[in-house]
DNA sequence: CGTGTCCTGACACCGGTTACCAAAGGCGCA
DNA sequence: TGCGCCTTTGGTAACCGGTGTCAGGACACG
């Protein structure tokens, strides 16, 4: 209690010092102290060294208010997302805060309804509003064009997330679905699965026309004939993983095995497996998509293609930042990552 | 695209209105259309129509930066959580962003470390630094007195949510845990259970403390005696209910039933249950709190206490926000929530 | 001594707000 | 009716805390 009356006392006493107070104190004009924290190339050494000195004596920490008034600009990070998954939304928040980690940006967070038409309305007017520094985009909205092309016309920083290179690689993060479902679906034929069904994404996404590409390469490396009734269309929730299900294993024959576009999905068609007294892996092999936290607590324990989405938006995060925070540093960061085959329990050998 | 030019031409020619504009256009000082924005009473009316029209003609937006800096005050709300569970976080953003829907506020997510040394310091720097509006904060860190008085001390308007009501109600949103726990409880005991065991939460957790208290509230009622070895500590996570699980199930006799303090534990209950080769409800019955999508999906669908997380999280944001938005209502935000259980499937009667 | 480079500071400005003052109109009162 | 006072309304200037522009001093060099 005491410790805290001194603190706010001192609080009273001595409010936050800005840049005059840096200024006068160090002698030198307010321009050349935000040269100094801009850290502009023009600045004589010793200026900057007794400058430096004293804003850490002062603990001075510029405001961003005035920053983001002078340079029109705010020091914002956005995520505009339309993502039902709570795991993802959240993984991706965590890998943007951890790029932004240390900085000055802040994450604002910004859902918006894919189909409304105001969409992009409501972006516009958020963008305009904030002057945001950059917008993070998380599928499925950042496969929409319209809005990539509303950052660019805004002047807003902008990187897309998605399944696949839908934009140049300053503004894109993308994974290898393709390649990572054709792998796991080559697992299911390795096992000796000649019937596999597929539950696709709703059409027009991205992540779905990629998966469902990766699904049918296998298939047809193997030779194999995949008729139109193994494919199932989902739209990525739960309840539609059951209904799909349902329909494929009403099928005579039924496939041993279904590659479900993401975790839950195939955690409905598992539930929908036991709701027929059937039993996974043992009646039906499984294999979902994502490795959300759902693959590994649901029982059996859900072999599944593990999308890096944290990586992927630390990336998204630090692509809008670069050359702001260090401008030295000028690594490019990487735009493409891999999914790979995370390998539980839901696969079996077929029973005939 | 020719409409995109002639938006982006248009935009390049008239740049956003100021209130400079607003005020020349109308033929007013800057000062009275300031007059007109923050609805000051004392103007005349014929004045305020002329220059809401001209504010309306224009689309001008008042621009949130310079505001923020005249104010002293940024138009951002934050959201303080260190809350594993996904979709309760997403939850609450959902909520929050409802009640600020229309305005002029956004939202700041700021996770932050509970365990660390430095958290209050953190908290201080993101506080002092984005002069933020107001901040909602998420249990179980919002058991924390300190950072409540850390907000105090700052002038930042603070929410907390919670278990049981930690603070006055201008400050406070809570639900009734313990009484609702006491209804799952005796739920149990209807259905013909006398050995139930207890997955609590972890110690210094509030919640935890007021789950347990109902559970031992329905027990004593019935005048059964509570063995300590029917108590097992969880950390809210899966795997940890897994492992108290275990424990459980190990003793002799077993409980017939458990009740999970969140629907993770729950979920961790059954996948220890099937790994055990023993089915729920029939060997087992098991009830979860929160109502988390996981408790609809996993099988058998989980009964559990659904805890109105959204809604209060969307009082706790009106609670920041009344007065400001709309000065005229003053009309109070509730404080207090009822949390309810919803049966599902994962409660029968014992089976001796 | 003129010229170019490097470094620094004066000053206006970003777009709002508040403090303070001035003008206009209504009213009581002599 | 004229005067002073109070109330209502609108204007001016300063300010919030930074940034850009541009001029100019110091210094090296030809």
């Amino acid at each position: 209690m005491a410790e805290q009356d001194k603190m706010s006392a001192k609080l009273t006493r001595a409010p936050k010092p800005t840049i005059n107070d840096v200024a006068r104190v160090a002698g030198v004009s307010k321009k050349t102290v935000s040269r100094v924290i801009n850290r502009s190339a023009l600045l004589n050494e010793e200026t900057r060294g007794r400058v430096e000195k004293v804003i850490r004596d002062l603990g001075y920490v510029p405001n961003p208010q005035a920053r983001a008034l002078a340079l029109r600009r705010n020091f914002l990070i956005g995520l505009i997302h339309d993502n039902p998954n709570a795991q993802t939304v959240l993984n991706v928040q965590q890998g943007i805060l951890e790029a932004l980690h240390g900085t000055e940006f802040e994450l604002v967070v910004r859902p918006v309804d894919r189909r409304s038409p105001l969409m992009l309305e409501d972006v516009r007017a958020f963008l305009e509003r904030q002057r945001l520094f950059g917008v993070v985009i998380l599928p499925p909205i950042s496969e929409n064009d319209a809005l990539a092309a509303l950052c660019e016309e805004l002047g807003c920083r902008y990187a897309r997330m998605g399944s696949a290179e839908l934009d140049d690689p300053d503004h894109m993060v993308a994974s290898n679905d393709r390649e990572a479902v054709r792998d796991a679906t080559r697992h299911l034929l390795e096992q000796g699965h000649r019937r596999i069904g597929l539950i696709e994404g709703p059409r027009g996404f991205r992540s779905a026309a990629e998966r469902r590409a990766g699904f049918e390469d296998a298939i047809g490396e193997a030779g194999i004939e995949l008729p139109r009734s193994l494919i199932a269309e989902g739209n990525y929730t739960f309840e539609s993983g059951i209904e799909a299900a349902n329909r494929l294993l009403d099928l005579a024959p039924p496939p041993t095995a279904i590659f479900a576009s993401n975790d839950e999905m195939a955690a409905g068609v598992i539930h929908a497996v036991r709701q027929r007294g059937l039993s996974v892996p043992e009646d039906l092999s499984v294999i979902g998509f994502d490795d959300t936290a759902i693959a590994a607590h649901i029982w059996p324990p859900l072999t599944t293609v593990r999308w890096p989405i944290i990586s992927m938006a630390r990336s998204a995060a630090l692509k809008l930042v670069s050359g702001i925070i260090d401008p030295g540093k000028q690594v490019p960061e990487p735009s493409l990552f891999l999914s790979t085959l995370v390998r539980r329990a839901s696969v079996a050998p077929p029973r005939r």
